[in-house]
DNA sequence: CGTGGAGTTGAATACGATCAACACCGGTGG
DNA sequence: CCACCGGTGTTGATCGTATTCAACTCCACG
């Protein structure tokens, strides 16, 4: 798993094997099974995974007890609560595990250690983050216009592989539409598609 | 105008009055009337804009011809359109002036540019764009939660001087409701209020 | 087997959107 | 100076989309 990472990294940007071997000293591995809390509301932690291997999310859970995703990360994404990995606020949201995974824990000091090894490192975090940035530009976009309908497609556009990997009930959560809601619109659509 | 700028961004990273002189030659000022639409979806101008003095926007129209704002950007604020600004794509997004304004426009190349005039910009940028992401995931956090009522709430909690400047069909936009909708929240919480 | 979660379907409900009318400025030009 | 106008905000009535609640099927998994 961290040959994973390694291969990820030197698509972005070049390192040598020392280099690569003093940053791999920084962060920790780890597999979990599907199910399992990562990181909750509250927690300290003030880290951020790194997926090799399975699939991550992150949510909030409301009043009601309802969870809305925030995010996924399946394999060579990252995944952070932004405010407690970056601003030393304790977590906001929770991490949990959709399927069996594997992943490279970083911990709040990691940015600044990575940029001491390797200056190149500032250029991909700058444009990894530019790139979530857009992101969820985009998604705020959604959001604030589309019906769910759109949502959905957008959705199987963007994330088709996603798609396959995740229960339903979780592509509802993140598109901010109940699992009923969904279903019908699935239904819809494939009435509709029915006549072609 | 450039002065503020400069004051701004000392803020956050050191840099000799030699630096910002180099600096200050890769960007342009202007000043802009309210109204004015800066940039159009499909515009090829790949620029970013800090605003020095008045307020900003950026927001996108529906196939309905609904406006749906993704950012307000008053003064010591950035507004950029990241997928123009960082990935060479056209703009997605208009940006107008909704207060007069003078801004400081950047184009695509400013990033490197700083960086090359003073290596320590990196480390703002980053600071910046964590900062960003990280209302980002609140915002989608509450679009995916929230009532109307719960976002006009928590928009005037982290916008409270925004609440004042900005016209109410605006703030409606920001929150993803009608204006219609906000007046009638607006009544709701004076008439609970008024029991105190 | 049998049990519990995921997905589907239906009926009733609710929240916000839409459509329409009107009051209230703030600015413009006669 | 005042009349007019367009834009903003408010209010009411109606409509529609998505939610809620409930029942049922279907698997996957023990």
């Amino acid at each position: 798993m961290l040959e994973d990472f390694k291969q990820y990294l030197q698509a972005y940007t070049p390192f040598t094997d020392e280099q690569f071997e003093r940053l791999s000293r920084e962060v920790t591995l780890r597999a979990y099974p599907k199910g399992r809390i990562m990181v909750r509301p509250g927690d300290e932690a003030h880290t951020g995974f790194f997926v090799t291997k399975g699939l991550l999310r992150s949510y909030t859970v409301d009043a009601k007890g309802k969870e809305h995703i925030i995010q996924f990360a399946p394999e060579n994404w990252w995944i952070a609560d932004r405010g407690s990995m970056y601003f030393n606020e304790p977590a906001s949201y929770y991490v949990d595990v959709v399927e069996d995974a594997e992943v490279v824990i970083v911990n709040r000091n990691f940015l600044e250690k990575a940029q001491e090894i390797c200056p190149a490192f500032a250029s991909y975090n700058i444009q990894l983050l530019h790139n979530a940035a857009r992101h969820m530009q985009q998604r705020i976009a959604m959001l604030l216009a589309a019906t769910a309908e759109e949502r959905y497609l957008a959705f199987i556009h963007l994330y088709p592989s996603l798609m396959l990997r995740v229960p339903q009930l979780m592509v509802a959560s993140y598109l901010g539409i109940t699992p009923e809601t969904l279903s019908r619109v699935r239904r819809e659509l494939a009435r509709k598609n029915f006549g072609r």
